[in-house]
DNA sequence: CTGAAAGCGCTAACAG
DNA sequence: CTGTTAGCGCTTTCAG
């Protein structure tokens, strides 16, 4: 059994030097003479001495550490911007944790916890609404920067896309095929995300001359399983509709799932738009129309303005990108049952 | 704007105080006079003081947190692994982060280099090997236990199922509904967990006295994708198989979407049976036979596990789970297409 | 019950 | 190019 870990005092010792030039060493290995540099590392190897890095932290008062708080880990979508926020701050030296918000005031509140006890140097959220106590006194509150969502009790640095557009465009595209009847499967309707949603739907179906029937319009939570039980209940509760606009992938086969254990098939019966174009959306069958979103540049762009938020040089500014509808099969003219050719299958 | 973020010290001046005793009060407030710990709180309040994490870490040595190191973030299966680690983690103050391995060297070796580093106090690793430089000095391994899985390069403690036998009573119902032709969506091959559930593929045909045919057997990583693809391309290559036992509920699902995208249908054509029985299992349609492990129960064993390991007092040692067989709907009688009654959906 | 004081291990001026 | 030194902010003996 070895005994305890080295600190770099015992380098110093063992190599001959001062604990400032082992420091220097490892952190800036150019402003070391040659010999010395070798003298350090043979000792750091021979010690198999790893630098502390609470004590770093502590001292440098930066732990190059950013977490992103999701509003639910389960939903792919989510990693995507993941490996965005990744990209962007293993290019700048950072670190990203990922928590998972699971829509529990609870937890979120934890997170922020974490960040205002230096656990970690800034906030990136992908969640709609922070805990009541949190809006009273925004100083309080670490570096945060919103992504793909919108949080209105705080006013702070957002990249999101036109989500009314999108929505819209997906439910025009519906209409487009005859259809006049649609669903909503929204996401939670006192949030931004939802509410933007539910307006492009809107919107779409004003333009057509279409009346809206509140009982089409189901709000839900963007996962698997409200998709699936919110239209299972529809189905029990005798709506009728021919397609349906859900707000997220996820909804969108959680529903599909539902509509065949009732023995509807899709696009043959019930067409449906999906929202993300997350991975899974080319793979399932049918392969689905959804609503394109550049998950990665979106964590990209968040990332970076974390990072020039933390450098205090820049105030950054909100960005928005640009979605694209993408239209694959799981949608289809009202009435027709001949499939059009496949495409988009990975 | 505040200024800097208030210290111990400053509170300890505004409460006349020294700062032992405001630590005290925040840390043991039964240690402290009732109208000592009024005052404190008055100042903590005042200033709003929130206190510095990095420092009492560094003053600790322990930073009561551990890293969960899984192989694929996206598989839902080590969601609820993660639940019952956080569990355990909760009931004795410590925070648990989740880092995402994706099968690359490079990204374990960044995780186990966190913790070296002291960033966490440990590692639970959901993971089949280490890179090979880690198997060299086993002393420079921070404390690591493993889950659901076992790494042959180290002696860790191990908290997982039997994986053979429960391999085998799936293939074995295979066979009691008469199928021959058994398609075994592996693992990776050149790891414990893909091979013990080979192994166990083996011993049911074995004992059924059915010789088995290396081109039913795939190799994957237990995702989506891998059960997708390699099914396609076996049907592709014109392979012949009335049933498929996959080592995951994602790979079974993917393989389902590339029999269906054939046109060959689930279970009248073709059963299929999957591991893991992880919510989705039962919301898909059909439902999924499979193999159940009990999650919760694995992470909260591993976080036991892995606080006694840290304690110091007690070497913690493996530890076996049992699991079950749950059939539900993807799986039928060779030969047979009347459905079963339909059960095991939410 | 409370205060003084000694660090945890590292980094970054500042001198030399 | 290298060493000395002064902390980062907190916790915890040890006295009182």
């Amino acid at each position: 059994m070895a005994g305890a870990a080295p600190n770099i005092r015992d380098v110093a010792q063992r190599a001959g030097v001062s604990t400032a030039t082992v420091s220097r060493t490892l952190a800036h290995p150019d402003k070391v003479r040659e010999d010395t540099r070798q003298k350090v590392m043979e000792a750091v190897e021979a010690l198999g001495f790893v630098p502390n890095d609470r004590a770093r932290v502590l001292r440098r008062q930066s732990s190059q550490t950013v977490i992103l708080l999701v509003r639910d880990i389960s939903n792919p979508f989510y990693l995507d911007v993941y490996k965005g926020v990744e990209e962007a701050a293993f290019d700048a030296g950072y670190k990203v944790l990922m928590g998972d918000a699971r829509d529990d005031d609870e937890r979120i509140s934890h997170y922020i916890e974490a960040v205002r006890e230096r656990h970690a140097d800034g906030l990136i959220l992908m969640i709609g609404r922070l805990p009541d106590r949190f809006g009273e006194d925004p100083a309080r509150l670490p570096p945060i920067v919103v992504a793909s969502e919108a949080i209105r009790t705080i006013d702070v640095p957002t990249v999101k896309v036109d989500n009314v557009a999108a929505a819209r465009a997906a439910v025009e595209h519906l209409i487009a095929l005859g259809h006049r009847q649609i669903c909503h499967i929204a996401g939670p309707l006192d949030e931004y995300l939802g509410e933007a949603r539910l307006e492009g739907y809107r919107a779409a179906l004003a333009a057509a001359g279409i009346g809206d029937d509140p009982g089409l319009v189901l709000a839900g939570d963007f996962s698997l399983g409200a998709g699936h039980d919110l239209v299972a209940d529809l189905i029990a509760r005798g709506g009728t509709f021919s397609a349906i606009f859900a707000a997220s992938d996820q909804m969108a086969i959680g529903a599909i799932t539902a509509l065949r254990q009732r023995g509807l098939r899709v696009p043959e019966d019930i067409s449906v738009v999906g929202f993300d174009d997350t991975l899974i959306a080319s793979m399932v069958d049918p392969a689905l129309t959804t609503i394109h979103q550049p998950r990665r540049d979106i964590g990209f762009a968040a990332m970076t303005m974390m990072i020039e938020r933390l450098s205090g040089v820049v105030t950054p500014t909100d960005r928005v990108f640009p979605t694209e509808l993408i239209v694959r099969n799981s949608t289809r003219p009202l009435g027709r049952t001949h499939p059009r050719q496949e495409r988009g299958h990975r």
